[in-house]
DNA sequence: GATTAGGCTTTG
């Protein structure tokens, strides 16, 4: 049996071989031997048992050292161990979160996932008859469960040498008298978090209350972090030991004096009853207990308590200061003064969220997501203060962010499109300063708020990139204009030498000795990269990893990659050209009709200028409605497609109509529903029922944005979205893949953006000219390690076929120089 | 056994 379970002690049961030495984690690297060496850590997740149909097994577990004292700093290393076949199934059933394992028989890895998840470069692989692991279950009296029960168990030790503790007196807030030193409990209603003093020491800024109803501020003078209050959020409980009475302001106030100590709890009824406290012994008994509970109960029936400013981003207005709880996914210093931090909390804003543009190399965490968690990433722009505070901060952390504020439109952040400056895009500024309590901190994950986020997290649809069976593989040839042509295997074969032709990937790795990549796999699939010749002819579907260069892809004229999509009937068109839509257009402008114009609309007139300048000024019939100020929406008739563009510079939304048998209609189902600044947004022929109505807002100042415009007009959006076929090579074969469900994620840049801006058609370019440059031989070109999907559609005839696209992979700039042909570092 | 700050009507 490859498991063994301990037991506890020195007792009878399985022991480690003495004859095996333990190694560091840290110390794990390919260039070792370690068949004589074991692996020892504390579990701290175990994933799901993942079995396949061919009744093989896969665990995963992420281990990490456990080192004295035993309150080990977060930074202690952490390694992937992955299990094969037999073992994994039987140590699944004998392992639990928190046991220590030591591992022996292993061989090591590299980490397929070591950029996403920053944990051990190399990965621990056990498998086969060699492999072998321990398992130990946390020492009793500790169960194996919460930190809080381990606490309960030390406090419950403290209670029993009570004799030895001072009985602590409480004073009321009511009865301080000046120059006194008291303790006091009471619930929060100000906080700042610690804040650098000009002394030596960080202050913590309270305001608390209770019963009493007196408002005492508090200033607590503490050099180390951990000495300070841990406030999360307004109507905490905070118990204070010797702090002095002062008279300020003709107010009493209360300052930390020597022998200080805090401890918080949850404000909430029926809430947590563990202390944050950093102290190790503490006296806590059930009058503690009771007072806790008495607070908690008082604060709940008062209404003087301020609101709690803390809101999900999907309740968040523009204009608001509020408190958000959110996990960092990733940060970047923008300039000295600024740190953009990239955070989710699970829910979608209603409105659009800025982007920052910032280079992938400077980014701390991953430099892009799939579209669909773009979507609900917030960008925060903290400064002054707050960016020291950030630089400490590590992505995958929990952290409430105090007084954010949410700034409609934008302003002058560096690094932002030119484009995305005239939108209405929310942004996120942690102003500087700690006024309004403005701060960061770090929550830990059990703490309810936090638990109750992951569950919004995890409800979130999964990226549906996975979903390939929505659109089939000759609906994407249908609309590529130029079909791919069949190759010659003779012809391939001509091009490899003798001695590299392999049909192995270990052939195929021994001659490529560039192991430079100019892609990222961000997959979490363990597994070894394959030729391609392996992946043909492999079952009909599956992921496989590949190592391979750019032969050729399609089309070369990237902005014919460019699509418009309807997620609702899963089909793909081409983006009409500007020709055709100039004539369009110009059709509808010829033909007016007498019509009666809808009663909830102003009619009126606006000159639009002439080109070239000084030429004839046109005028141009537009109908308002009432309900949205000037400028915000504007229909539009008799325009051509010229003057629109004009137009749609100086006025946020505008509606291109006609009329048709006497109504007011949009101009015509394939021409854009909607002209914003320089992007245009199209209608799905066949799923919109399009009228012309006026759109609701509810709530004031809301922001007319393409959802509630398209909603309104009876409109099913199209999205952009990007399409190319690329053909890879490697030494064993050639193949044909999409690029297309994982296009953005490819290039870090949204179909989106590339329609409308000339900054995201440049990232394509020199992405694709990097890897496949003019001129040069074949096998120069830079190497891809690439996640390829192959699954299988039915065409147009009902016949099965094979197709293959890339997923979870990203393009890598090359860093230096800011070249976008190929370096000779990856040559 | 000094010193820090002493919320606040914010705005890149």
């Amino acid at each position: 049996m490859p498991v063994h379970v301990l037991s506890e002690g020195a007792g009878p049961g399985a022991q480690v071989p003495k004859h095996l030495s333990c190694v560091s984690i840290a110390l794990i690297s390919t260039s070792t031997n370690f068949s004589d060496k074991t692996v020892k850590g504390k579990v701290l997740r175990k994933c799901p048992l993942v079995s396949s149909a061919s009744g093989d097994f896969i665990l995963k577990i992420i281990i990490q050292e456990e080192v004295s004292p035993p309150d080990a700093s977060p930074q202690n290393p952490s390694i992937n161990v992955i299990l094969f076949g037999a073992i994994a199934k039987d140590f699944d059933g004998a392992v639990n979160q928190g046991d220590v394992v030591v591992a022996a028989g292993f061989t090591v890895g590299k980490s397929p996932t070591v950029q996403k998840d920053k944990l051990h470069p190399f990965n621990l692989l056990l498998r086969g008859d060699s492999a072998c692991i321990y398992v130990s279950p946390p020492p009793p009296p500790v169960s194996r469960s919460s930190p809080a029960a381990k606490r309960i168990s030390s406090l419950s030790a403290e209670v029993s040498r009570k004799t030895k503790v001072p009985k602590y007196t409480y004073v009321g807030l009511g009865d301080l008298t000046a120059g006194s030193v008291v303790n006091v409990y009471g619930v929060v209603v100000f906080f700042k978090q610690p804040f650098k003093t000009r002394g030596t020491d960080f202050c913590s800024s309270l305001k608390i209350t209770d019963q009493s109803n007196e408002k005492i501020s508090c200033s607590i003078f503490c050099e180390k972090l951990e000495d300070h209050p841990k406030i999360y959020q307004i109507g905490d409980i905070v118990r204070l030991h010797r702090v002095k009475v002062q008279l300020f302001n003709s107010s009493m106030t209360l300052v930390k004096t020597f022998g200080f100590s805090v401890m918080a709890f949850d404000g909430a009824v029926g809430g947590s009853m563990e202390p944050r406290t950093s102290s190790r012994s503490f006296s806590f008994d059930q009058e503690d207990r009771k007072r806790v509970e008495e607070l908690r109960s008082w604060a709940s029936d008062q209404s003087l308590l301020p609101p709690s400013p803390t809101m999900p981003l999907c309740d968040v207005q523009p204009k608001a200061y509020f408190d958000l709880t959110c996990q960092l996914l990733a940060k970047a210093p923008i300039d000295s003064t600024c740190t953009l931090l990239r955070v989710w909390d699970g829910t979608r804003s209603a409105h659009t969220l800025l982007k920052v543009i910032v280079e992938p190399d400077a980014t701390e965490g991953p430099s892009s997501f799939p579209p669909e968690r773009e979507r609900l990433i917030a960008n925060i722009l903290a400064y002054d203060n707050h960016v020291e505070y950030a630089r400490q901060l590590k992505p995958g952390e929990f952290l409430r962010i105090y007084n954010l504020r949410a700034i409609p439109g934008s302003s002058k952040v560096p690094g932002l499109t030119s484009s995305q400056k005239e939108l209405d895009h929310l942004a996120f500024h942690l102003h500087g300063g700690n006024a309004f309590g403005r701060g960061i901190r770090v929550l830990p994950e059990d703490c309810p708020d936090v638990q109750e986020m992951k569950r919004v997290m995890e409800a979130c649809p999964e990226d549906d990139e996975d979903d390939f069976s929505a659109l089939n593989d000759s609906e994407l040839m249908e609309i590529w204009s130029t079909p791919p042509e069949s190759i010659e295997p003779s012809l391939l074969r001509a091009q490899i030498p003798e001695s590299a032709r392999g049909e192995d990937a270990e052939t195929s790795e021994s001659i490529n000795t560039d192991c430079s990549s100019s892609t990222e796999r961000r997959c979490d699939h363990d597994t070894h990269s394959v030729s391609l010749s392996e992946v043909k002819r492999s079952g009909p579907a599956g992921v496989h990893h590949v190592r391979v260069q750019l032969k050729s892809y399609e089309p070369q004229k990237l902005h014919q990659s460019l699509k418009l999509y309807c997620s609702k009937c899963s089909t793909l068109q081409e983006v009409p050209d500007d020709e055709m839509l100039a004539g369009l257009f110009s059709e509808a402008s010829r033909d007016s009709g007498p019509f009666s114009p809808p009663d909830w609309a102003v009619s009126g007139q606006v000159d639009v200028p002439g080109n070239p300048p000084g030429s004839k000024t046109r005028t141009l019939g537009v109908h308002l409605s009432t309900e949205f100020m000037y400028k915000q929406l504007l229909f539009l008739m008799g325009s051509s497609l010229e003057e629109t563009c004009v137009l749609s510079s100086g006025y946020q939304n505008i509606v291109p109509v006609r009329s048709s048998g006497g109504q007011l209609t949009l101009l015509h189902p394939s021409a854009p529903f909607l002209f914003r600044g320089t992007r245009t947004y199209y209608g799905c022929e066949r799923c919109s029922e399009a009228a012309v109505r006026e759109p609701v807002c509810a709530g004031g100042g809301r922001i007319l944005d393409e959802k509630i415009i398209a909603e309104a007009l009876g409109v099913v959006p199209l999205r952009f979205v990007l399409l190319m076929k690329l053909e890879l090579r490697d030494v064993s074969d050639s193949l044909h893949v999409f690029l297309w469900r994982s296009a953005e994620e490819f290039f870090g840049v949204s179909a989106e953006d590339a329609a409308a801006n000339q900054e995201a058609q440049d990232i394509i370019s020199q992405s694709m000219d990097s890897l496949c440059p003019a001129g040069g031989s074949t096998a120069e070109r830079p190497w891809m390690d690439l996640c390829l999907t192959k699954y299988q559609s039915v065409d147009d005839d009902g016949l099965n076929q094979i197709c293959y696209q890339i997923s979870h992979s990203t393009f890598t700039r090359p860093s230096a120089p800011p070249n976008p042909t190929v370096s000779a570092s990856q040559r």
